[in-house]
DNA sequence: TGACATAATATTGAATTCATAATTCACTTC
DNA sequence: GAAGTGAATTATGAATTCAATATTATGTCA
């Protein structure tokens, strides 16, 4: 009964990277990723109830595909689904938001040795080039550029570590403190010393350093989390 | 608007652990549980279409919670959703197996380090005894035992470490390999040589010693992984 | 005036219905 | 006889409807 269903669906390479080939998205994804945007943008507050009927006529859509949405992102840990009383955005403690930093800081410690590695020379030169622009836009106070590039560089050796599994775990935990990590204080030590772990982190993967480069990048994410902590 | 939704919900040590006190589960997530238990338990192959009809037959429900269903499990990795062509049991090839479990053994290797460190006297002493019975079943030769038991142990080691998002993260991975898991061939080498590393872990343990217990874990689940693709 | 009980309202949970796209099958044509 | 086209069927996507639970409002009694 399955068999069929197996043998016309061959894998030599890379088969199906587009199931849907143009236009036809689904509203359930679609209301998925708006929703998805909006908490972790901090349009909705951490602790903030959800209307169905309110967001439905917001997005123009019935309530089913909404639904859908909210228990994908219930699963994904941004709503928390409370029976027959809704569902509220999934407020963060600090001890919560440290439990995820440990799991990516072991995440990202993967990555880095994966990477080093397994990753092309040209994809390692690529790092070091944004790790070269991550200096730049240190060196010129350009806070929302560093965030941009700091961003893409972490992307970019999870990407290179050819492991889509950690890449996506990653993803889920990322989005969950990404709200936290916008509002990390960026005080000029801080911000000093982690464009130097960048750089370091740099230099270990062009070395192919695997054992550097996974602690380095650990203890990057764990300086990260205490500087979140020390806000406020 | 969302600040009184805000400060009327005071959080102070255990407060919402039970949402729902007795007997009323919500379908959908009953459906969820369900069906993601039949597809771990192979009763739905991987690669199989699913029929949304037949199923809302079978468990008696409509399709509305049905595809709620569908679409958590496609969130979890267990289902591919595929527009207007319906869902199907996510095939694993050999290279997506391997991924998870390096992620799993970073996971592991981090819930070692951190259980060493932070988990009480009793908790170390029960995953020693957990891993003496572990012994007496590979002694005995009691292969459901054995599972059971070090499905056990490596739950005990999640928990101890203190980090809930720890153990979801790794709960939702491990569900995508329990099948391999399940199938992998246990040759008396393997089965003695696992059984030795639990008990070094569990020594690790009760030394308290962090870095050693992380690499034993890790180890550990990496040789999980050499004995599983060694099959057929 | 305040607390409790009860009724009214609103919101969520689930089933049904409608719309649309994909699959299947028969028929035509080469 | 095989391939391709078009209609019929089936399955999925989404809106609507119905039911059950929770929340709010109202009124009564102490």
């Amino acid at each position: 009964m399955g068999d069929e269903v197996s043998s016309n669906q061959q894998e030599p390479e890379m088969s199906q990277l587009k199931p849907d080939p143009i236009g036809r998205t689904a509203l359930a994804v679609e209301i998925t990723n708006r929703l998805r945007q909006m908490i972790l943008e901090g349009v909705m507050q951490p602790g903030e109830k959800i209307n169905e009927k309110a967001l439905t006529t917001q997005f123009g859509v019935s309530r089913t595909p909404l639904r859908e949405a909210l228990k994908v992102l219930a699963a994904e840990g941004l709503l928390e689904l409370i029976p027959h009383r809704g569902a509220v955005i999934t407020r963060q403690s600090e001890a919560e938001i440290a439990e995820v930093f440990h799991v990516l800081a072991a995440l990202e410690g993967l990555a880095g040795e994966l990477t080093a590695q397994v990753a092309s020379d040209a994809e390692l030169a690529q790092i070091t080039a944004m790790t070269e622009e991550l200096r730049q836009s240190y060196a010129q106070t350009d806070r929302p550029r560093y965030f941009r590039i700091n961003q893409a560089i972490h992307q970019e050796i999870l990407a290179a570590s050819g492991n889509d599994t950690l890449v996506k775990s990653h993803e889920l935990l990322a989005h969950r403190v990404q709200r936290a990590r916008y509002q990390a204080n960026l005080t000029p030590q801080r911000w000093r010393a982690a464009v130097e772990e960048h750089e370091a982190i740099a230099k270990a993967l062009a070395a192919r350093d695997a054992e550097t480069t996974s602690r380095l990048m650990r203890d990057h994410l764990l300086q990260k989390l205490t500087s979140i902590r020390v806000k406020s």
